[in-house]
DNA sequence: AATTTTATTGCAGACGTTTGCGGTTTCGAT
DNA sequence: ATCGAAACCGCAAACGTCTGCAATAAAATT
């Protein structure tokens, strides 16, 4: 079911000229009669005639394809990063291939080989869970094979990182609950070995340390992973547990703040009077709930965008990688909803 | 920053012998030594060998990458429809090239331009809702180059669509209405040059009708946009002028539903007792909504992985196009939740 | 020893483009 | 009439891979 797409060479034996002819009239280099552009192009139009990328590519050694490797598609944050690369990949001109890695390293590492088999020209990368040695993306940054992470990025000095100031977003989000009066919070955090949830629980304990308020370590949970009914569970064994009941919580990301609201709804605690929550992501759905859930929105499309430019300008070689020394810090912003005001 | 990739060359060259030994030992031809297929194979191996996938694609024209065509990324359904697609295609050694058109025809005709001309092997799309005129696609489809549509099909006869049963999830959450006693049950309905829009509202009529209820046209009002604020606005509108109260709303997606939730509890009017609420799509939302909002579930999954198989079928000539006579139509569930029962 | 068979490899061209270099016209100037 | 310079165009090679065909060498057959 091959599409008989027109050539160079199909325009060149019509009008009795070489191959060359055509391709530099259809480009309009110098050297080219008025006369057989026009008729070159006249008829690459009537022939419909698209240049074929494979070829070209081929030829330069260049794809103008960028591909994306994600943990899961369906997912909101990274859909949206997703939108914010397509829209910026697509305005420059440059296709997006896409694999999500299920949160699989074996399927990251597969990803990559047969991304790099399609001669991509960069890579935009958010690590999966179970990555831990990075030896599969080291290799490549070390010949200057252009990768740029986000979000999810290691900790080594090569590489290119775009993140969003989760620090800072957590500590905005702790220092509310406080100023709000709740002193007896709750951190539910996310994996430890990514260093997203590191991050938050640093703004957590630094925003109690500042407060004067001690930190009791049995109040931080980690929740591997961030569904809400593992925070539901883990919310009723705490309220169920410990003899010192906590006042709020925050949560590592808006799931776990989801599952933790709906334990205290059914243990007849009232959100927000007895009990604050704050979400991290500021999810779609943070508006429709009931009472409407405070989180710490990440700017996904900007992430996506700002990392498709990074990586794009170093494609190009617009900018050099030793230009980019820091990484990349998005600001995260608190929105405050009812969840977390009394 | 060209990765320095081993070619065949390079290893027949350090072999010293020619590149057609190579190539075919690398595939195990016959006729080749085994020595030699030993030599060589060790050699690619040294060398971090890995064929160059455009190459190849010049070669045999494919390229084994099916292009993705939707509307946009950050949706629930179209994300969870993406992930079933990329499983598939994943699982069958191909590669998925995506694009989102925000809805707009210039684009969608722009993205299949550049897909064609990256010799992609298929496609795989759900239009715009500014697509009207078909014959990009049209054009195509007769030269027998594979397309398969989902969600958002043309009514066009040579087009291989999968699709849902809207018309029957409409029906049934119609019906469950009626069953629960609620009478006067308004229909937000999508955008009227989506079929899918009109299945469903052809499936709420019909479950009226077979009730015995007389349709009352002012009761089904279009939500252009899909979004709660717009439902939101228009419920409040519908309270306000109809001297005919409703009891019930039947969304057409379920941010409409959301946006009538959010209005009734706004104008003090309770749900369930006061309101039933159904909604379309059971976006991942629904389940920690209070109330839990009941909802038809798509399989959009699913729906993802058919369509892949059946395209990548039609392009592996596992099947011909002939053979896939009617539409493919996966089957809706009515998830009944509290939004609904009183 | 001559001939045929078999096993193993190489040549060359193709896929569609681009591009450095050289070739042929044409034309004005001498 | 001769020369030089524009102006225009074609040749051929290259990107990396595959494959029909021919070639060579070795082994088997007569």
């Amino acid at each position: 079911m091959k599409l008989e797409q027109a050539t160079i060479k199909d325009i060149a034996r019509e009008l009795n000229v070489s191959s060359s002819t055509v391709s530099r009239a259809l480009k309009d280099y110098p050297g080219i009669s008025d006369e057989t552009k026009r008729k070159v192009k006249e008829l690459a139009d009537k022939m419909n005639y698209r240049p074929n990328a494979i070829a070209l590519s081929l030829r330069k050694s260049r794809s103008f394809t960028i591909g994306v490797i994600i943990p899961e598609v369906v997912h909101f944050f990274f859909s949206t990063v997703i939108s914010g690369i397509e829209e910026i990949a697509f305005s420059r001109g440059y296709n997006v291939i896409l694999t999500q890695t299920n949160e699989k390293l074996s399927r990251e590492m597969n990803s990559v080989d047969t991304m790099l088999s399609n001669q991509i020209d960069g890579f935009l990368v958010s690590y999966s869970k179970e990555t831990s040695d990075f030896s599969h993306f080291t290799k490549l940054l070390d010949k200057g094979f252009p990768i740029v992470f986000f979000d999810r990025v290691p900790d080594i000095p090569q590489a290119i990182n775009v993140t969003v100031d989760d620090f800072s977003g957590a500590y905005q989000a702790t220092k509310h609950l406080i100023d709000q009066g709740y002193r007896k919070i709750v951190h539910l955090a996310g994996p430890s070995n990514l260093k997203i949830s590191k991050e938050r629980e640093r703004g957590y304990r630094e925003a109690l340390k500042d407060a004067g308020i001690p930190i009791n370590p049995s109040f931080i949970v980690e929740c591997t992973q961030g569904t809400n009914d593992e925070a539901f569970e883990i919310t009723k064994e705490i309220f169920a547990d410990f003899s010192d009941k906590p006042d709020a919580f925050f949560a590592n990301n808006d799931m776990a703040a989801v599952g933790a609201m709906m334990a205290c709804k059914s243990l007849g605690l009232r959100v927000p009077e007895d009990v604050g929550i704050v979400g991290f992501s500021n999810w779609q759905f943070c508006s429709i709930l009931d009472p409407t859930l405070s989180s710490v929105s990440q700017p996904g499309f900007n992430i996506g965008a700002k990392a498709t430019e990074l990586l794009l300008d170093i494609i190009e070689k617009k900018i050099s990688i030793e230009e980019i020394h820091n990484p990349v810090v998005l600001e995260t912003e608190l929105l405050i909803r009812k969840s977390s005001v009394r």
